[in-house]
Formats: structure tokens, C-alpha cells, sequence
DNA sequence: TGTACATCAGTGAACGCGCGTTCACTGATGTAC
DNA sequence: TGTACATCAGTGAACGCGCGTTCACTGATGTAC
């Protein structure tokens, strides 16, 4: 279908097409290496077209990072809908929600927390996502299955965690082996839950 | 003392002081915004002069991720040889040096994890801190205060949880009003250490 | 259903500059004798 | 203690290119009548 579409004189979605090569080129290469004229080449276009779309190079950064934090909090929206037995073991799919959009989509995580992009989009997206993460964990307070009082450490241990993980993995920055993050991620997850859990019980028995 | 070394022909100490302003640069725009010319300018010294200390700008950068893993190291080795009532509390020492050293040294930071540099130096250093954080983990497990079994996930999930911490805040990529980190950082730590514990003791329990 | 015209989204050539890198040179430093 | 010479670490001018960005243009599309 692209040789066919590469005929046609308009594209039809180059705004979308150049934002999908970008995502590719950044997941590969790094944000450094995003070139807007080997984009244009790429998306099968002379290096003018792109500026009918983006004002500059930032504006498509920004643009990236942008649809990034919506596609992200709807990854995590999800899950809230997903039927858990409770709110440890939704907390538990948040998270591993979290690093799994970080594994599939690590070009858009790149651009996100990298990307100097602060669009308002953006941020109240963000926030948005944030804010699942601690209604979850209010959540698993209420239900006895985190420690009682001021969620925010818990909230920051957990995003912390999350977010640690996933980007030690985008920057193949672990540096250790005989550790298989691919098969340690959901330990960590479920590990994560687990002491919150047993904390819990703890302040309940003292 | 610059204003009277300025003067000389030979610097004395240009490799490390290319070093030193590379990593201001880096730690207040991002790696991107390095640039050799205006830094031989910072260091008062023609464009032509680093090239005599490093062989391009990604042989600086390495030496950057180099001297950083090897700081980076030694901040964390210091903290086994300080006196700690337990591993607990070594462990949580550990995990706020690292956090220390991120916030202290964004700079290093930034260029030791998105550097690309892979020199033998920096991974070897980089293995001996992880191996420092293993080492206390399994202390803690026969003391007691972790949970016994592999110790791989719970090493991964102290690793994530201090790394994800750090690189929000060198980000600044903590999109939420409300959560002051440099309060809760000592707090995510202690947290950390007493869900080890409660989980530990959970095990013996049941 | 056809024609005129505005608008949109491409083309492709060119501008220009920032920045990595090179090079012939020169001043300073150290070592042999 | 002084002289000759090798070497090191600067200078400063220039090369060259990659890449963002612009611009006059042209082909396609949609809308009014």
C-alpha cells in the first residue's frame, strides 16, 4: 500500500506518517539522530513537505511526546477498566502496564522524558496517568493492602520503581548479568505489591 | 587563580578542566548542547586544544561516563566503610548516596546513562556498584530483614526504585504539584528498607 | 454536471550557519651532555 | 650552569558538511455557482 501511496501527490497523513518514523528513528537511534530531512526521506517526501505539518523540529518533539503521554494514559485508563480482584492486583497491572509501554513504545518514552517538551497536553496527561497511580494506592490503603497514612512516599516509591525500571531497560543501562529483567519485570511488580501488603499487617499488629 | 593561569601558554590541567565545564553544560542544557568549540572557549583556550587531550567529542563524552561511574563508585564504596547499625540501615544509605549523586552530579549523570559510552572502565564500575548493592541485599536477607530467597528481584526492584527516582528529578520529569521529592526522598528509602523488613518477617510467619 | 477559483500540501533548489575536525605553526618544558 | 634539541600543548585560520529552514513554484482537492 505505501508504493502505492508514495505515487499519489498529496499523502493523505504525513502529519501521522512522520510522527510513526520519527517514533522509529528515535527507538533505534536516539533523539540526537532525528533528522527531519532523512524523516522526510523516509516518509517518501521531499524535505520541504515536513514544515506544512511542524513548525520546526521542536514543535514535532513535542508533537511526539504530546500523542506519547495520551497513548500512555490510555494504556493505564485501561486497565482501570479491567476486572481485578482487588486493588493490590490492579496496582500490580498499573505498574506492569507502565513498563511494558516503555518496552513496546520505547521511541514516544524517549521523546516524553527526554524531549525538553512541555506542551500542556502533555503535562495534564501525564498528570492524569499520575493520578490513577494514586487513587490505586488510596485504593489499596482503604482495602488494608498498603500502609495506612500519607500515601505520597508510597506514591513515589511506586512511580519511582516503575519508571526506574523502564528506563534502565530503553537504556540498556543494566549493567549486570545473570539478571532477565524480561523475566524479573513482573516479580518486581508483583514483589512491589506484596510489600506493601505486608506492611500493612505489620502496622495493624503493632 | 584562573585569571593568573588564563595568562600561561600551557594550561597545566586542560584535560580535566574540559571535563569539569563539559559536565556544567551538560548538568544545565542536556548533552545535546555540548559543544567542543564553545568549550575549549569556557576553558579560555582555542577550538584546536581539546584535540590534544581527547581524540573527538565521543572520546570526551566516554571520559565523562568513565570518570563519573568511577565518582560514582567510590561515593557509594564510602558509604559500606561508614558504620551502619545494620544492613538495613546500609542499605538505605546506599540507596540515598545514589540519589545524592544524582542530584548532586546531574551532570555526570545525564552523560553516564545516555552517554552511549560503553568504555571497560565505566561498566566495570558501574558492576562493582551494583555488586556493592547485591552484596548489602544479601546481608539484609541474613539478617533477617529481607525477604529470603533470590535475591535477584529484590535487588532489582532497590536498583529500579533509585534509579527511577533520581532520573525523574534529573529530568525534572515529576509532573505532579504536591510531591516535594526532596522530602520524600529520605522517606522513599526508609520505606523501601521497612517493606523489606515487614515482607521478611511475613515470611517467617506464615 | 461542468467551470472558476481558493486553498492545501506537495516539489526541489538554495541559503546559511553551527560545529566537528584538521593542520601548519609556535611557545614552553624537560632532558641529555 | 649553560646549550641544543626533542617533545608536548597551545594558536588561529580554514575546511567542509550536515541539517534546519525558507521560498517561489506547482499539482491536487474541494467548494460556490
Amino acid at each position: 500500500m505505501q508504493s502505492k501511496a508514495r505515487k499519489r501527490y498529496h499523502h493523505g497523513s504525513l502529519r501521522q506518517a512522520l510522527i510513526d518514523v520519527a517514533v522509529r528513528v528515535v527507538a533505534k537511534h536516539g533523539i540526537d539522530a532525528l533528522n527531519l530531512r532523512q524523516l522526510a526521506a523516509h516518509a517518501g517526501v521531499t524535505t520541504g513537505a515536513p514544515y506544512h505539518h511542524f513548525a520546526n523540529r521542536k514543535a514535532l518533539l513535542s508533537a511526539i511526546a504530546e500523542q506519547g503521554f495520551l497513548r500512555f494514559e490510555a494504556d493505564l485508563t485501561a486497565e482501570r477498566k479491567t476486572a481485578h480482584p482487588d486493588p493490590g492486583a490492579r496496582l500490580e497491572a498499573l505498574g506492569r502496564a507502565y513498563v511494558r509501554f516503555a518496552i513496546v513504545c520505547p521511541g514516544y518514552f524517549r521523546v516524553m522524558f527526554h524531549g525538553d517538551s512541555s506542551s500542556s497536553g502533555a503535562t495534564q496527561a501525564g498528570m492524569r496517568a499520575f493520578q490513577l497511580l494514586h487513587d490505586t494506592i488510596v485504593d489499596c490503603q482503604r482495602g488494608g493492602l498498603a500502609p495506612a497514612g500519607d500515601p505520597a512516599p508510597l506514591v513515589l516509591t511506586a512511580w519511582s520503581a516503575v519508571h526506574g525500571l523502564a528506563t534502565l531497560w530503553v537504556d540498556a543501562a543494566l549493567p549486570f548479568e545473570g539478571l532477565n529483567p524480561d523475566r524479573l519485570t513482573p516479580e518486581v511488580g508483583h514483589l512491589l505489591v506484596r510489600m506493601f501488603a505486608a506492611l500493612a499487617r505489620d502496622q495493624v499488629t503493632n
